[in-house]
RNA sequence: GUCCCCGUGGCGCAAUGGAUAGCGUGCCGGCCUCCGAAGCCGUUGGUGUGGGUUCGAAUCCCACCGGGGACACCA
């Protein structure tokens, strides 16, 4: 918001520094980290350790020299009120009335796009969710589905193309042993209800039946290779019944507002895949031991002549010809890349414990001399795990239900909302329960770093204090309370007082940071940013709700801070919006 | 055995190599005759260990300790 002034002061200081004989600086400017203080920094400390050359010397104090002497060497700019030089530091600090009215101003004009970045003209894919088939949706999976769905968002508005993809699992042995107890022991049967719940009780059942009896692996087996033959009751039986799960996951994306713009099926790519192999036989890539009973493999190490082992071997096509995770892997990242040749970058949204994975089948890619094949990168995260460090799966039934946990969280929160806000009609407070309940489970998901494992306890999930998607939201509802009670349009820009309260000053300072946040967070790819800002956000209003009358305030200040109302309530918003959380107008 | 991730108050988490390490929760105490108490204020308490790099380290490097994960036909 300053980058005029700032460039300008950025050449002062190098003229001063020419001008005295000092080495040159890159200019970086940063806020001011305290509280009340309210502007720019930049530091003197690389320079100054670099103008003793060789030599030692007091670091420190040379740096506070010099920010001194640029600070009394140059002139302040408009729309700041002090320049001083602390402890090394050279701080501009801002008008807080000039300051505060531009940022303001600014947040009202642009309304929903403020915060955005300007379009970049640059493409990335996000491949995210990617779940079963013919299995449960739970909460482990939310992760992915959650993760994809913001860093998407965030990706958007910092101002690239975004395509959005699925890559649902609708092939491999989990979807052959579910046929497999379907056709033999539930032939003809339909989910009436809650498909997913179905399929994946049915799931549970195969896997039940094959462990306490192996001998019925050889019927599995069969199947498999009835499906390798095309067998048409297969093929039919496997169409109908993914349709069954596809639309249950349909269900549960509208639910969680989760959009895809391209969906990818694992079982598009066998043979593609397949074909691939061959070539990488042919031109000596891949090692084919099916002749001696083995499997077809890149030996990675050994073709990038590295001693040690790193990317060790990867085995590409099974023994027995079929495909597996990788043959149809490197199929699908070939497809993106011919459906989008422009792909500045192509991200695979997956757990962590595939990035040996990953990084194989992109090892192979380049070896293969795809180009894009550096663009692709996988984006690992930490799983969701139940206290105890039990991991959710569905074989085992360990697992928390999607379906479970929204309907018990919705159910929770409109308790709450009934408690709260009795006067709400039944319409409004189901709304408010679902959007305070979906934004309760979103939220600790999207608020951690992705190197940390998740543990879900309902206790935790359920809380509605603190730290957590209803504060952002009330905070929301309070500032759109305000404005109905005033009641008019906005009144016009004004130039506020002075003496702005420091609950003002951090709110507005919050405000003028969010589009570099959402910069950030899109370069490092890291939702908390965003989630971060949403709270920080929210606790400065709420702050400020407590410290500053609005409605009942002498004018001018009532106008001033009317309007950082309305502009506070659009920064709430859009950061809700960029984690995918709806913000009720009342709760 | 090799490789990857994590270690910050009792618990759960933040912190572009930068100035005074922030929050939530829990405990205790306070605040609704001013706009919504799903809120606010106050009190308590912390960077696993040992080296190194740097003007400056929670952050980078090395070793160790503790926890989790991946390592040829699962997805």
């Amino acid at each position: 918001m300053f980058e005029k002034e700032q460039n300008f002061i950025a050449d002062k200081i190098t003229q001063y520094l020419k001008t005295n004989n000092l080495p040159e600086m890159d200019v970086r400017w940063a806020w001011i980290p305290f509280n009340g203080q309210w502007g720019i920094s930049t530091s003197f400390f690389q320079l100054a350790a670099r103008s003793f050359g060789a030599e030692k010397g007091n670091v420190a104090q040379k740096a506070n020299e010099i920010a001194q002497g640029v600070a009394s060497a140059i002139e302040m700019p408009a729309g700041f009120s002090k320049i001083a030089a602390v402890n090394g530091y050279l701080n501009l600090y801002f008008s807080p009335a000039d300051y505060s009215r531009r940022v303001v101003d600014e947040v009202l004009s642009a309304g929903d796009d403020y915060g955005k970045g300007q379009p970049l003209g640059k493409r990335v894919m996000f491949e995210f969710s990617q779940p079963n088939t013919h299995k449960a949706f739970h909460v482990g999976h939310l992760r992915s589905a959650f993760l994809g769905d913001v860093l998407s968002r965030i990706a958007e508005a910092a101002g690239y193309d975004v395509v959005r993809a699925n890559y649902p699992g609708d092939m491999g042995l989990h979807v052959i042993k579910w046929l497999w107890n379907y056709l033999k022991y539930h032939k003809g049967e339909k989910p009436e209800k809650d498909i997913t719940r179905w399929m994946g009780a049915m799931y549970a059942e195969a896997n039940k039946r094959l462990e306490e009896n192996p001998d019925l692996d050889a019927e599995v087996r069969a199947i498999y290779s009835r499906w390798d033959k095309k067998d048409p009751e297969i093929v039919n039986c496997w169409k109908e019944t993914r349709e069954w799960s596809l639309i249950g996951f349909k269900e549960m994306y509208e639910k969680l507002d989760i959009k895809f713009d391209r969906y990818y099926f694992n079982s598009m790519f066998e043979e593609p895949g397949k074909e691939m192999v061959a070539e990488l036989i042919n031109r000596g890539i891949a090692d084919d031991e099916r002749p001696q009973g083995g499997a077809v493999i890149v030996k990675l190490d050994e073709k990038l002549g590295l001693k040690e082992e790193k990317f060790r071997v990867i085995v590409v096509q099974r023994s027995d010809s079929t495909a597996l995770y990788a043959t149809e892997d490197l199929a699908l990242a070939r497809q993106k890349f011919l459906d989008y040749p422009d792909l500045e970058r192509s991200y695979y949204v997956v757990d962590v414990r595939q990035s040996l994975h990953f990084t194989q089948v992109f090892k192979t890619l380049e070896i293969a001399g795809f180009d894009w094949a550096t663009r692709c990168q996988h984006v690992s995260y930490e799983l969701v795990n139940l206290p105890g460090n039990v991991v959710m799966a569905s074989r085992e039934g360990t697992v928390v239900l999607l379906e479970d946990l929204i309907r018990e969280a919705t159910s929770r929160a409109l308790e709450v909302v009934r408690e709260k806000n009795p006067d709400l009609s039944e319409e409004s407070k189901l709304k408010v329960a679902e959007a305070v309940g979906l934004g309760a489970i979103k939220y600790p998901m999207v608020s951690r770093d992705s190197g940390k494992i998740v543990t879900f306890d309902w206790e935790t999930a359920l809380d509605f204090n603190g730290q957590a998607a209803p504060y952002i939201q009330y905070a929301y509802v309070r500032a759109n309370s305000i404005l109905k009670k005033y009641n008019a349009p906005l009144p016009e820009s004004i130039l506020p007082d002075d003496q702005l309260s420091t609950s003002e000053i951090a709110l507005i300072d919050l405000i003028a940071r969010m589009p570099g946040e959402i910069q950030k967070a899109a370069k490092e790819l890291k939702p908390l940013t965003v989630s971060n800002m949403a709270y920080e956000l929210a606790k400065a209003f709420n702050d400020f709700y407590g410290q500053c009358p609005v409605l009942i305030a002498e004018e001018p200040v009532r106008s001033a801070r009317i309007r950082l109302v309305a502009a506070a309530k659009q920064a709430i918003a859009n950061s809700l919006a960029l984690l995918g959380i709806t913000a009720p107008q009342a709760m």
